[in-house]
DNA sequence: ATTATCTATAGATCTATAGATAATGC
DNA sequence: ATTATCTATAGATCTATAGATAATGC
């Protein structure tokens, strides 16, 4: 019954990936112990070796969703030199984010959830942020202030806003023009940021 | 035991009245029918007289939630004829607002929650956000087209973004920025729009 | 010897239903 | 006679804990 340290380390890990999708698809409150543990491939019975409690792992699983998140934001950047902030937007805004709710941006998923909970959730909401908001400044060419610019909170209000909506509207045709206005939106906000080239 | 139909009648609707601000305060998930018909003054037996489901409480509830969120703006704009869509924009971003999640928009306490509903409840925000970008569209002074016009969902994105983002963080300062923020954008977003002086 | 995971369970809570009660409505 | 509400309860599920088991780690 027993593994190794290593196993037992990488079951951790995956009951924190599983997690962040799960709470992702169904809330913090929509999902119990024994689902996610189940489909991490283990019982219930293991979990509190590994966490304090279901919020302990909720504010683990959102730390892990803002993580993933910022690589997906990374690797597009990356692969669109010419315009990083402009990929990113467009990624941000498409109806695949909007399908995708498990694998998608943890602001739109929980963010009302987020509120609601416990001190240590809403820490790693806040630490997700100032990052998403970091992130933003640097796509738009300003230099690293300590303080996030009004322009990235209103970009990023926007999108957030703009998915949230499309995602809560039945009607395809509405859900998709909420994320073309967004994108129309957005992109005039932007429009002025030095255009380096250069991401991260 | 039995009361008039008169006073079950408006019973009933204390109990969506009450169901309407505990659900945006807790989440659908976050409160049970217990405490609902506590916080209304009955017991839990008397819902399934009243009720289908919980769900069905939560579509009915849904509704009620967005029609006093659109009195609410009207009374706000007919007490500001001089600029009756400026008011609505720093009432809907306002730190009193973030603060009282229980009687605020809908959109923002359970945008989220709403996307992952059943048909009913999916339906109450569809008409609730129709009716959002309308009522817009009247205060930018465009002529009532059947579609609602982009910049009217691109202020409403904005909006529940940034109320949203403002509720996860603990910092206050940082809340204020992003209603802010939002404000700046979305009174640009808005500029050009005809002022009749007209409302409703 | 230690411990990661398992099965089993405690105790609380959830939605929904059943039957009793007492007042209304005819 | 009808019925709005009550108390009580069924059956499922929730978080968390206890003790058994079997493999690791020393």
């Amino acid at each position: 019954m027993r593994v190794s340290r290593d196993q037992a380390e990488k079951n951790r890990q995956t009951v924190i990936d599983v997690a962040s999708q799960l709470f992702r698809e169904h809330g913090f409150d929509g999902i119990g112990l024994k689902d996610l543990m189940k489909a991490a491939g283990l019982t219930q019975g293991a979990f509190y070796k590994q966490f304090a409690s279901k919020d302990d792992l909720a504010a683990q699983a959102s730390k892990r969703a803002f993580e993933s998140a910022y690589r997906l934001r990374s690797a597009v950047a990356a692969a669109n030199p010419q315009d990083p902030l402009a990929a990113v937007i467009a990624l941000f805004l498409s109806m695949e984010h909007r399908a995708t709710r498990m694998d998608g941006c943890p602001l739109v998923a929980l963010g009302a959830d987020a509120a609601r909970q416990g001190p240590e959730v809403k820490a790693s909401f806040e630490a997700g942020i100032k990052e998403y908001l970091e992130n933003f400044g640097r796509l738009l060419g300003e230099v690293g202030g300590e303080e996030p610019s009004g322009k990235a909170m209103a970009i990023l209000s926007t999108m957030v806003g703009a998915v949230l909506l499309s995602r809560a509207v039945n009607d395809e045709r509405l859900a998709k023009r909420f994320l073309q206005a967004a994108a129309e939106s957005v992109m005039g906000l932007s429009a002025g940021a030095v255009q380096t080239g250069q991401h991260q």
